[in-house]
DNA sequence: CCATCAGTTAATCAGTTGATTAACTATTTA
DNA sequence: TAAATAGTTAATCAACTGATTAACTGATGG
């Protein structure tokens, strides 16, 4: 939880995720689409793997880089809806199935 | 929206909000609840107020606090929902009127 | 008016983050 | 096997975080 919530304050890494949303990405694609080196992009993969939101597959040569969605969502996207009643349609039918009568 | 995933970076800012998912509290409340200085807490809660996650009203002697959930909605929630369309159920109907014969 | 309480600001400091270059491992290919 | 390519690890460093204490501002109340 920590971590996932430290991996995501860099913007770097969350456009990473954006990419990885597309579909899998072997780390020299990804590195086209920024600008900065090699290793610095290796340590972000690396805390984004850590932080379980991406895992890595190597093919050959290559290492390909996946999103995992269900993180996001046991992670960052429940605890946003615990603090958001305002979006948050399926909570609000169970709230009232428990108290039926205010 | 860089700041407020920098503002949740940190665990001891996140326990505040769900604090304040209570209720408003006093800056001294808050500070009951937790081990360390003022000033560290007051460090916090202007992080917090930066990010746009809470407001500042003061009461007299006072600083209160509060929430802005749908601060979080537009941010946090919002951007994780855009990636975990495992958890999507309002978007979906959006788009299900947009292509109304798929 | 003076003491106290609530909270912020300033100065300081240790530890962490995030970047770089250089060197390394591992796979492909000539 | 040697060269090239893909990526990671190691060493280093500047900049940022997050904490502390001391000093300050502002409201309350004897």
């Amino acid at each position: 939880m920590n971590k996932v919530f430290e991996a995501l304050a860099s913007a770097a890494r969350r456009k990473i995720l954006a990419y990885l949303n597309q579909g899998e990405l072997s780390a020299g694609e990804i590195a086209e689409r920024f600008d900065f080196s090699k290793p610095a992009l290796s340590a972000h993969l690396r805390i984004l793997e850590e932080a379980g939101l991406i895992t890595r597959e190597k093919r050959g040569q290559f290492v390909f880089f996946r999103l995992v969605p269900e993180r996001l969502a046991n992670t960052v996207f429940a605890w946003a809806a615990e603090l958001c009643p305002v979006a948050r349609p399926l909570k609000r039918e169970v709230r009232a199935r428990r108290k039926p009568a205010g």
